[in-house]
DNA sequence: CCAATGTCAGCATAACTGACATCA
DNA sequence: CTGATGTCAGTTGTGCTGACATTG
């Protein structure tokens, strides 16, 4: 352990906290008894409609490919958590739609995010929880390109 | 476009934003002509002290495992910007030291670290930053399991 | 004997791009 | 014809676990 601290970056920083999250949706989804239940699929459930959504929806929601998001809710589909149905308004879209099961699991995951950012709440405070959610939910516009 | 809103959860906001750097990171590294980084170098350049940290030092600050270290640097050794010396003090360790060409390209990614902070601090405000910036460095302690 | 380090091999996950058929 | 949607196929990036030899 000879050597120099290093600066933090914020993406690094930003990452990490991502994987905090992660680790415990996972964890809770397991315990919940969702084991095959990962980060990608709740990319699914955090945004899907009580009505239903498109995969394309999903896919801009989530920002994402229309691919992506594809591959996952077709995971959805053989675990049995939700269905595809005709979009009787568009006959070349269809709707995502949560089964009963698929209804229950979502029910977790939502209470899930509650409950991992009460947890943080209460390890680093309610205001800086706050603080962070006012600036990441602001609109960072298109990432830098040139 | 037919769907209800969602809500948000902080996880997915988290990865977004990471997204929005990693992004603004390998663009700028790319139009300064290291098309080949990534975002996973990044993680060396970031914590690599100026006189060469352990394979296992890197992996501990980044919060990633020693394989996956040694599999970034290992692609940095063949790009020529890093070398693996023989660590005096302990023959079973070893030392990852930049070359000239790796300092140079550690110098840019270290400033587009600073500029892309301040290119968000344009855009969502400086206060803002900061507030994201000092619940992010907290210790949030481990992920929750239960 | 035990712990840390680096390494090799194999694998899982999560995204991507490209191509294509269908439909509005 | 153009654009949006869903789908199939292939690929890449990133990280993991397991196993092992070497060193302290």
């Amino acid at each position: 352990m000879v050597d120099t601290p290093a600066a933090v970056n914020l993406g690094q920083l930003l990452l990490q906290a991502f994987r905090w999250f992660d680790e415990g949706l996972v964890a809770g989804l397991r315990t919940a008894g969702w084991p095959q239940l990962t980060r990608a699929h709740s990319l699914v459930f955090a945004n899907l409609g009580p009505r239903g959504s498109r995969i394309s929806d999903l896919a801009r929601r989530a920002g994402v490919s229309r691919q992506a998001v594809h591959q996952v809710v077709h995971e959805l589909v053989e675990m049995g958590l939700v269905e595809l149905h005709d979009d009787e308004r568009n006959r070349s879209a269809k709707v995502v739609v949560p089964t009963p099961a698929g209804r229950r699991s979502i029910a977790v995951a939502l209470r899930l995010f509650v409950e991992l950012e009460a947890e943080l709440a209460s390890r680093i405070g309610p205001v800086q929880v706050a603080q962070l959610r006012r600036a990441i939910e602001r609109d960072w516009g298109p990432p830098v390109t040139r």
